[in-house]
Parts: C-alpha cells; structure tokens; sequence
DNA sequence: TATGAATGAGTATTCATTCAT
DNA sequence: GATGAATGAATACTCATTCAT
C-alpha cells in the first residue's frame, strides 16, 4: 500500500470500465482501494477529475501501443500487426480498453481523431498495396477490428484463431 | 398527452440512449415526460422495470427488422439487406439503437443469441455462394455492420457511400 | 405536524438567527423540525433558498410592522412611535429581528434601501418640527434605535424603562 | 514570509471578518497565508483556538485605544473624544472592528462588561456636567456610536461629517 | 389512473484535524 | 518549525421509492 494514488488509479479504471462512470460510487472507489474516500479528492479534486486521470494515462498508453505501426514501412507490415493487434490484446489490458470503448458513448470523451495517424498510415499501406479505395478500406478495417475487440472482451468468441487466420487471409497481397 | 405510458417510454429511451441508464434520474424523466414521477413506478414498479418495458418493445421491433432477411431465399439478397441496414437506418431510430448497443456493455442486459438466428442466416448465405468459412464470413460481416451502425450514429462518417458501395461490392459473388 | 413547510421555516429561522447561517446544518434542522432533510431540498431547493424564503416572510412582516409609521400624519406622534418600537418588541419576535440584524453582515442580504421610506418619513417629521437637520437627526434616532433593539434582544439592559423615558423626553418637543 | 505566526493570524482575522468564522475554512486560511494547513494547528491547536488568539491580541489593541479616554480628566474631553472614535476609524482597522461587532452575537464571546470602565468614565462625564440621568446618558451616546461605527464600515454613510458635527454640538455644554 | 408530499439511504464533496517526516 | 499526505466525520444535496389522497 505504498502508493495510494496509482492504488485508486487502478481501482477506479477497473470499476469504471466494467460498472460504468455513473454506476460506480466514489465511496466503492475508496473502500476496494482501501483509501479513505476524502484522498480521492485529494489526488483528483473531484470525480470526474480522477476519471481524467485515468485517460491521460491512457493516452500515453495509446500513443506508445500504436507507435511500432505509425514507424513501419513494409505496407502488408502495417497491416498485419493492425489486424493481431485485438488478438494478442491480453487479459489484463482489458479493463483498460473497456473504458475507452464505453468512453466513445460519452461525446466529452470521444474524439474520433486520436486515431487519425492510424487511420493515415492504414490507408497510406492500402494505397501502397494497389488497393482502389484505400481510404474506405482503411476505415472498414478499423472499423472491424474495434468490433472484434469488443467482442472478445465480452467473450462472445468461442474459438478466435480461425476468425484471425480468416481476416490476415483476406488481407494479404 | 394521451397515452402517459407510451410518454414515459419514450421520454425514458431517449434519456437512456443519451446519457445513461445511471446518469438519468427518474425524476428527470418525469419531468421531461410531463407526468408525476409516482406514475412511472405505478407503471413499471421500478426504474429497471421501465428498462425492462423499453427492452422488451425493443425485442419485439428488432424481430420485425430481421423478419424479411430470415424470409429471404436468395443467398446474395441476404447479404446485400443486411449490408443495407445501417446505411438505411433512419435518425429518428438513433436513440433505439443506441440504447442497444450501450447496453451490450451491461451482461444482465447483452444475450448475444439474440442475433443467432440472423448468424445462422447469414452463415448459411455464404455457404450457398460458395465461401469457404461461412460461420467466419458471417460474424466478420456483422461485427463490422455494428461498427458502421454505431460510428454513423456518432456522426464519425462524413460520407457513408462510398462506404455502402464498397461493401455492397466486396461481398458480390 | 400538518404544515411541514412551516415547520422548517420556524425551525430554520430559530436556528439561523441563534447560531448563524453557516453554523446551522440542514441535518439539524430536518431534525429539530422532524422531519426528512430531503424534504427541506424539496420545498426550498437548497439551503440558500431556504434563507430566502424565510427572508421573503421577513419583508411583508417589516412592511406590516412599518406601516403605521409611515401613515402616520402627527410628525411627534411618527418620532414616539419609532422610538417605543424597541421596546415594545415581543421576546417572541426576538429570532426574527436577531436574524435581520445578523445578515447585515452578509452584503448578499443587507439592502439599506429597505428602511428608506421609514428614513424619509422620520426626516420629514423632523423638518416639521423645526429641527435643523432633519435628515442627519433621522439617521442618528435610527442608527440609535437599532443599537437599543439589539442591545435589548441580547439582555445586555437590565431596566429598559428609564432608557425609554430618557429617549421619549430628549426628542419631546 | 518571516514571522509565519502573525501571517496566518492577519490573515484569519481579515476572512473571519469578512466571511464569518464559520464559513472560512482552514484550508482556504492556510492558501491565503501562504502556508501549510498543518501548521495553524500546531501553533493554534485549533480553529478556535486560532481565534482565540486573535481575541486575545484584540483585547490589548482595545485596552490601548481606549487608556486615553480612562485617563482624561476634562468630562467634556471624554465625551468628544469618545464621539470622535468612529469617525477617526482608519480603513486599515476595520477587519478588526467587523470581527469584534461580529462576534458580540456569539454568546460565547460577547462580554459586555468588557466596556464597563469606558461607560463609568462617560457616566462620570455626564454627572460632572450636570446631565440628570448620567448612566442613561452613557448608554444611549455609547450605542449610538457602536451603531455609527457599524454603519460606517458598511459605507452606509456618504458624509459622515455632518453627522459628526451634529454629534458634537448636540453634546456640547 | 394520477398526483404530490414525504422519506431514508446514498452521493459527491468539504472539513478540521492528525501524523510521519 | 514546517510540510503534505491521509483520515473520518460531517455537509449539502440527490435518488429511487412509498403512500395517502
């Protein structure tokens, strides 16, 4: 129990994500951390505050998750590593990409822009690929893959292999 | 102000899609709808059982959407309808939809077998035209039917068409 | 208990005007008057409207307290009449006037301008009686009379009565 | 920032005069003194004991201005001089004023015989110059100027020289 | 059916105070 | 002497729900 502001940090995100913002009390937040409910104002002045917190550091987490793509230069490359990405998501990192799943419902949290560069570069390997729409095809991708994502985390995939194989097959020049 | 019901389900399924099942207050809703907040727990004993209520009308409009694709007979026609479903969802069904979708985050609310019989359609469409991991094509296609149908409603796709023809294109035998 | 609504208020006025705005918790209140502390949030919407309500009270009582005065036509008969005020004050009355005197201190509630009329009609009474400086003599009788009505309410005066007979007989014409 | 004691002292002083004891917060004392919240307890124990001190300091800054008055001799001096006081009020002084008329409606620190050698010394005046009811006297001239100092420090008053010279003449033998 | 007054448990937040450093 | 992290009780206020009418 030595730091007691990552220790509410981490509780919060894995009650926020998988209760909701508005269902989760900041009394909960307090006791499952086992913190005293007036530290969280403290730290985070006041609860929608400690949920900003959580999605700077999110952000950081984001920047560095897509970094290895937006410095790929093989096209398929690109690609590739885009469509394992919701596939080798581990089960720890889920918490975290609930949050930012559900977040998306909340227009003051969603911002369609921060995956620009992404979308960008996607559509930069479907160009190089001779694709025809390669912007469309960019978007469609993504598009799929939030969506396989979300269905993972939920555990509506029986069995994700073939689905994996099925997509890189699909995409591959 | 006829029905006072129907007022209340309306009222609620638009402050539900919006904000929250946790964020709207009941007392919000009967203001908005024009009645005492006693006459919603008259009518529905709880603030789950107004979601019940909404749900279960819910249940019912989602069979008459799906109706014509499961009546269908021509494989490629299955295909094709369901691609147009989100491009041809009209605005004033948004907050439907949104509440559906925002409520698949909640387990007590998400029965994914409620899709099943639309899978099982679609599967067997793509096993007709040939496609070698029907069951596979099928949850691809619908997971990304529910991606576009949820980014439209976000307003994230500036231009839908070029997106419908692709589709429509990449899925012609 | 029939008249909740009066209830709070006698109880908040008593309580405000003993220990102070800031000093009294809504809690207590709800509990000294009996009832929910929700149902003060219900009839007054917070704790500031509260005051305010209790305020609005207090400005018809004044207007009714100061009417006499100012439908009075006999100037000699104006200055005695002021003059006795305080010490025909009822010790019923006494949270009342306590609670004006106190929120003096609050810019937010002291408006000087409320005892205008009564100003003006004492000035004119002087002026009347060949005083030379009406207005300057009008501003010392009342600056003079609050300070008795407050030295009064908090018992700081053992006998009133010469105090009166004194003050009766230095404004005798 | 040298003597942090007195900071924080001058500082309490100025919001409890403003603001009321009870809706300043240590915290919001500690910000504005530039100093750690910790350390107003470990110098004062208490908020009250906060202001305890700074009634203590008062108590002297009292006995001060009025040793000139307990010490004249000249009745007619004592009672121009004392008329004089609120008037000769400087701006810089009526934090402390606020905070001492302020407090005279808390029992707990409103001592009345705290005046009591000032109003046997007016009373002494009064009988010297042959007034017939001396104590009476004392009384009416010492509320009255309690009310004018108050006034004064609301801005009540546009020209308080007038007033002062009415006072003056009207006690003049 | 419909209201509106009423409640008690709960909510986010603030507060005075403590304590290890 | 001085800080800043930490607390637990209290605070103003909201909530879902009940009930008499």
């Amino acid at each position: 129990m030595t730091n007691r502001r990552e220790n509410i940090l981490s509780t919060a995100l894995e009650l926020f994500a998988n209760e909701g913002f508005h269902a989760v009390s900041t009394s909960k937040i307090a006791k499952q951390a086992g913190v005293s409910e007036g530290l969280i104002f403290r730290h985070f002045s006041n609860k929608k505050g400690l949920l900003a917190a959580i999605m700077e550091d999110a952000e950081i987490r984001m920047k560095q998750l897509f970094a290895p793509i937006l410095f790929e230069n093989d096209p398929q490359a690109v690609i590739d590593h885009i469509i394992q990405m919701p596939f080798e998501m581990d089960q720890s990192e889920y918490d975290f990409w609930k949050l930012q799943y559900k977040l998306k419902w909340e227009p003051e949290y969603n911002n369609p822009n921060k995956m620009k560069a992404v979308m960008d570069k996607l559509a930069w390997a479907f160009q190089e690929l001779g694709y025809e729409q390669p912007t469309e095809e960019a978007r469609i991708l993504t598009l799929l893959l939030d969506s396989v994502a979300i269905s993972m985390m939920r555990n509506e995939i029986a069995d994700t292999v073939p689905l994996k194989t099925l997509l890189l097959h699909k995409y591959k020049s």
